[in-house]
Parts: C-alpha cells; sequence; structure tokens
DNA sequence: CCGCCTCGAGTTCT
DNA sequence: CTCGAGGCGG
C-alpha cells in the first residue's frame, strides 16, 4: 500500500518536471494546464496525506511557504467578531437580562440556524464581486477571491432590489459550507481515487476555499448563505431587514430565520431546531441570537472582540475532538486481532468517551490515522463513538503509523493474516484472551444466560486458572471459587445456582454458545430445528447440513470441522456428563395468528424490551428479522428509532406501535 | 455471474 | 447499529 503510494508519488513528480522542463526550457508544451494542474493536484494531496512521502526537491515544494502565506493578506475595514457562547437556557436567560438592563426599552431578537462551515466576507463595488477573504484573526483574513467565485451560489453580479438604494461599496457576510449529501458524495470519489476522506463537511468546507487552485475549489461543490450586511444602507434599520435585502440582492438566506420579541420565544426555537437538525442537508452546531435593531445594536457595543448584542447558543455537540493517545489490540473470540483507540477522555453527547473500535487495518489506513493524532471523535446516530480521522493540520511530526504485530499481544503465537482478508486472526485456540472472549459468549444473555458471569468474572476465572474450558463451569465449587478476589459466599452461591439453571436452556442456545464460527443465533435455531439433537448434528455430513434452508458451503464445513476436531468432542461429551441438555424442544405447532408474517424492530418499546416483543410475534408464528427489506410485513417502530424507520418509509412497509402490534396479536 | 437478502461479529457507557 | 460476507434466486 504505502509502497504503492511511494511509487505514484515518484511518477507524479517525474512527469510534473518533465512537463515543466518542455514548458519553461524548451518552450513546446506537451500537456494542457488541466493536466497539469491536475498532477500538481493529486501530488499534494499525497503529501498531505502522507508527509513521510515529500522530498525537499519535490515541485510542490517549490512553491516553497506553507499554503496559508500563497494567499494574499485579506484586512477587514470592520473586524470579523467572534460571538460569546450559550450552552443552556439559563445562560440565554441570563444574556437577556443584560440586555434588558442596557437598551431600558422594548426589543426584538432574530435567531437563525448556526451553520457549521466557513466564515467568509465578500466585497462588492458597483454591484460586482471584486473581492473575498477569509475570517483569519478577526482583522486580517486570507485573500481568495479566485476561489469564491467558483462557488455558484455566490453571486457575481448583485440584482437590483426595489425601494432600496445600494451603496457602491458594499460588504456581506456568510458562511460557505458544503451540503451533507455533497459531503458524502465528495467522500466517496476520495475513496475510490484511494485518497483519505474528510472527516466532516466544514473541514472539506474549508479545505476547499483554501484550495492553492481554484479549480479544486470548484469541485467541492460548496454552497453558500450570507447572513449579515456589514455596511450601512440606507433604509436597512434592522437585522431583519437586512436578511430580506439580501435575499433580494441575489444571496442565498436561510429561509429558518425567526423573529422573536421575547427570550423565550428564542429558546422554544433553539430546542426546536435542535430536535430538527437531522432534517436539514448542512450540519448547523447551534443557533445565533442577535438583538434585531442596528440602533440597539449600536448602543450595546462590543466588549473583549464579543458583540454583546448576540450570543451562540450550542447544540449538545455531537463530535468533539481529542489525542488519541495509543492504538491497542484487542482479541475477539474468534481470534480476531481488533485495534482499539485509546483516547484522552472526552465529552460527547453527555458521556465520557475513552475508547473507540477502529474495526480493521483497512480503515485505520483509509482515514489515514496515526498515534498521538488529534481526531474527530462522533457518537452521530447511534450510541457507539467512531474515530471520523485526524485533523491534518494538527500534526506535529511526532505522530507514529500503526502496524499491525507480528505476534499475538496476549498469547505471543504467530499471527495469521493472509493477504486480501479483512482480519487479522491469533491463530491459537488456547490464547488466554480467546478462552475468556468465549466463556463470555457461552455465558451471555442470548446464548447460555448465566447471571453474574460477565466479562470482569469471566476475566478473573481464567487468570485465576479456575476455568480453563468451558466445561469447567459445570465442575467449580465453593472452594474453587473462594479463590477468586472479591467473591463473597452470596455470590457464589448466585453463581453456582446460575451456572446449574443454565443447563436447561436446550439444543440451540448452546449451540450459538459454543461460538462454532458463521453459526449465531439464527443458524444455530435452524440446526436444532432440522437435527434435534447434538448426536445427529455430529453426525451429519456436510451434504446433509447443507440441504437446510440457509446453510450453504461455508456454514456446512464449518459445522463438519468444529465437530471432527477432538477437543470439541471432549469438550461436548463433558458437558453431557455434567447434564447440560443437548435436544431441542419440539417445536411449536405453527399456524399462529401471525404465521408467515415477518417483522422487524426499531427503537424502545414503551413496555416490552426488544426481545419480549421478539418473543411474542415468534410464539405467534411470525418471524423476526434484522434489517428492512421488500420482504418485510411489518416494521415496529418505538422511541427513538434508528435508521429503520426510514427504509421502512422508502419502502412502503406497513409501520407499527407496541400498540398495533398487541392488536395484530389478539386477533384470532 | 450479479444483486438482493439475511446473518454474524464486534461494539461504548452507565 | 453497521459492515462484511454467505446464501440464494434470477
Amino acid at each position: 500500500m504505502t509502497a504503492d503510494l511511494r511509487e505514484r508519488a515518484r511518477e507524479l513528480r517525474a512527469r510534473i518536471e518533465e512537463a515543466n522542463y518542455r514548458y519553461y526550457v524548451l518552450d513546446e508544451p506537451t500537456i494542457t494546464d488541466a493536466e497539469y494542474d491536475a498532477l500538481m493536484r493529486e501530488l499534494r494531496e499525497l503529501e498531505e496525506a502522507h508527509p513521510e512521502l515529500r522530498t525537499p526537491d519535490s515541485p510542490t515544494q517549490r512553491v516553497g511557504a506553507p499554503p496559508a502565506k500563497e494567499f494574499a493578506p485579506f484586512p477587514h475595514r470592520r473586524p470579523m467578531l467572534s460571538l460569546a457562547n450559550a450552552f443552556s437556557s439559563d445562560e440565554l436567560r441570563s444574556f437577556d437580562e443584560r440586555i434588558r438592563k442596557a437598551l431600558g426599552e422594548p426589543y426584538a431578537y432574530v435567531c437563525e440556524p448556526k451553520i457549521d462551515g466557513l466564515a467568509i466576507a465578500l466585497e462588492y463595488r458597483d454591484g460586482l464581486f471584486v473581492r473575498g477573504g477569509t475570517r483569519g484573526d478577526g482583522h486580517t483574513g486570507e485573500d481568495v477571491t479566485a476561489n469564491l467565485r467558483t462557488i455558484k451560489a455566490i453571486p457575481l453580479r448583485l440584482r437590483t432590489p426595489e425601494a432600496i438604494a445600494v451603496p457602491t461599496e458594499l460588504e456581506v457576510r456568510g458562511e460557505v459550507y458544503l451540503r451533507k449529501s455533497d459531503f458524502e458524495a465528495l467522500n466517496r470519489e476520495r475513496e475510490k481515487a484511494g485518497l483519505p476522506s474528510f472527516a466532516n463537511p466544514r473541514n472539506a468546507a474549508a479545505g476547499g476555499v483554501r484550495q492553492l487552485d481554484p479549480r479544486a475549489t470548484a469541485e467541492r461543490r460548496l454552497s453558500f448563505f450570507a447572513y449579515q450586511l456589514a455596511s450601512d444602507v440606507e433604509g436597512i434599520r434592522t437585522q431583519w431587514d437586512a436578511l430580506r435585502l439580501l435575499r433580494e440582492l441575489g444571496f442565498p438566506v436561510t429561509p429558518i430565520a425567526r423573529r422573536c420579541t421575547s427570550i423565550e420565544e428564542a429558546i422554544a426555537y433553539c430546542e426546536e431546531r435542535e430536535r430538527l437538525r437531522d432534517e436539514l442537508d448542512y450540519e448547523i452546531d447551534g443557533v445565533v441570537i442577535k438583538v434585531d435593531a442596528l440602533a440597539h445594536q449600536e448602543r450595546l457595543g462590543t466588549v473583549a472582540r464579543e458583540p454583546r448584542w448576540a450570543i451562540a447558543f450550542k447544540f449538545k455537540p455531537r463530535e468533539a475532538r481529542t489525542r488519541l493517545l495509543d492504538i491497542v489490540i484487542n482479541v475477539g473470540r474468534t481470534g480476531t486481532l481488533n485495534p482499539n483507540a485509546v483516547l484522552e477522555p472526552v465529552q460527547i453527547g453527555g458521556v465520557t468517551v475513552k475508547s473507540a473500535t477502529l474495526h480493521n487495518m483497512a480503515y485505520i489506513r483509509n482515514n489515514d490515522i496515526r498515534i498521538g493524532d488529534v481526531v474527530i471523535v462522533t457518537r452521530a446516530g447511534d450510541v457507539i463513538p467512531r474515530v471520523v480521522g485526524p485533523i491534518v493540520e494538527e500534526r506535529t511530526g511526532k505522530e507514529r503509523i500503526f502496524e499491525m504485530p507480528d505476534r499475538c499481544p496476549v498469547c505471543g503465537s504467530e499471527v495469521d493474516w493472509p493477504p486480501g482478508e479483512a482480519l487479522a486472526r491469533c491463530p491459537n485456540a488456547d490464547c488466554p484472551a480467546q478462552v475468556v472472549e468465549r466463556l463470555r459468549h457461552y455465558a451471555s444473555r442470548d446464548a447460555m444466560d448465566i447471571e453474574g458471569l460477565g466479562a470482569v468474572l469471566a476475566e478473573q476465572l481464567v487468570t485465576q486458572g479456575v476455568v480453563r474450558s468451558i466445561a469447567d463451569l459445570y465442575t467449580l465449587d465453593e472452594l474453587a471459587l473462594a479463590r477468586v478476589p472479591r467473591l463473597g459466599p452470596k455470590s457464589i452461591a448466585n453463581l453456582l445456582r446460575a451456572i446449574a439453571a443454565s443447563k436447561q436452556r436446550g439444543l440451540a442456545r448452546l449451540l450459538y454458545g459454543l461460538g462454532i464460527r458463521h453459526v449465531g443465533a439464527q443458524t444455530a435455531q435452524i440446526l436444532a430445528d432440522r437435527f434435534g439433537s447434538m448426536d445427529a448434528l455430529a453426525a451429519a455430513s456436510p451434504d446433509d447440513l447443507q440441504a437446510c434452508e440457509g446453510i450453504g458451503p461455508e456454514i456446512a464445513e464449518s459445522v463438519a470441522l468444529f465437530f471432527r476436531q477432538p477437543a470439541n468432542r471432549t469438550l461436548i461429551e463433558r458437558l453431557r456428563a455434567a447434564g447440560v441438555v443437548m435436544t431441542a424442544p419440539r417445536r411449536a405447532a405453527a399456524g399462529g395468528p401471525l404465521s408467515g408474517k415477518t417483522f422487524v424492530l426499531t427503537g424502545t418499546l414503551p413496555s416490552l424490551t426488544r426481545e419480549e416483543a421478539a418473543e411474542l410475534i415468534r410464539s405467534a408464528g411470525g418471524s423476526v428479522a434484522s434489517s428492512v427489506s421488500k420482504k418485510t410485513d411489518y416494521v415496529v417502530v418505538g422511541d427513538a428509532p434508528g435508521s429503520k424507520l426510514e427504509k421502512a418509509r422508502a419502502l412502503g412497509i406497513p409501520l407499527l406501535d407496541e400498540a398495533g402490534l398487541r392488536r395484530l396479536l389478539d386477533r384470532r
């Protein structure tokens, strides 16, 4: 991979230098400017993503200084201020209190969504766009006029409004941003091209505006909203008027701004926008509340580079920046080596996140994640944190590229990682990490449901040497368990009772608990129904197995392999000797009220757990699937539903709430 | 052989 | 919940 990139970088440099030579020295250009720019762009991006590929003689270094220096300075006539932040409605109320005291007369607010993009100033002369720049430090930004010209949402010539005389010199401020849909498309394209994807739309937009080649900016499909008139215009006395004028001049202006006459109304607006934030095709991270009348704004003035007449209400963040302290390897129950991010603890959406999966090496490479990076972590949509990517600008050069170790970090076995496979594996079935994970899985709720035996106890039992095989569970006694630290007599008694009770779970859950590759809860149920007993299953040939609906060659071979292994044979005999039930109860007679119907559950139901609801459906003859498709008959929707609801709507599948499900169940 | 459908596996915090 | 991959129908 890295070798390929290195080779590509070398090739790009050679072609660029050849082109330079022919153009500057021989005066015989051989490629078009566009082709040349494309080569430069690819090389620059490659080197940005992989600074270790950068060489002192690279054509990208010919221009010398870092990109920030390559734009002309853009001094702001009026400083571009930053806003004070509020994180609660109480902070908004004290903001309002200060305004009320200072003004001593009635006033109104204008509330606008705070677009998560890049603030920009645009200068027009005689109605024509002349110059535009970034915010920079508030006093001086960067002149990015050429790039801004490529943004179609920015008018190059203003329209003539009715009844308002537009001054010769006009400055307009607003936000350049990237639509979520354009962001996703951009990342898909970059992935296809082997380039690292952007962490979020804002980074992609900010990067887009600061491209040295305006054509690269154009490719980003950037959008724009205007939100401030930074020049005095006759007849414009309020922010509300200013927004209307901006619209008449031909700028895109948010359609969801609202004028409020009290802070409570503004707070209600903030809450509403936070609730609806996902319905927009662009990211907003809060609401900006401004005192409406420009005369009031003037009286309130500015302190410490923040206007006293405006405040930003910030939504609960869904993403945060934090440092990736380390990448460690977790060994899964099937022996997979899963890279895990150790994060400097950070608050996201109300919880402290300090760890997140990195899935596999491909994920780490595709997103160019390195140890020591400042990374963006999200919890979008679901609960599970996700490391989206690094903030490349924060790199110090001390970041380390993570490599998969050659040996299992737990047992030291040589790692098995066949070329083309996504996951590396520890091949040692006796690896303590695998034993712990298998034990935990065996005891888990959907398998043998041994209450009290979770991750912590599983770990202790194995490290104390009390349990080395699942079968050892059934020979445990008080004496052996007394060796486990912090396990009192009461816990011991409860645990022994739970272990004894697990013997009655039946064949399907036992099969699932054994953790045979490719055999999950569903397949275990199919096998149990079809073969009825462990002995019948153990005697089945791969052909017998493949005769089952849903069992193909892969699963058949995996099951047969499991029963061929002597260690597994022994395990089963020991379980049998301990009295673990190895037969399946006769299948319930078909023909309930829901027979033949397929259900999918999403969200939290008011009075049933998901498992209880699934059990009710199955006992009435219906089946429960995990994803929505054309074959789904009903989707049962609870509180805080996930993406399945979207899919169901798209496919026009009937939706039920819990009450609706109960009505179906009661119909006989 | 391709595309759809379904299942398996891993996953965070309180 | 999401991704990847096995199973299966067209």
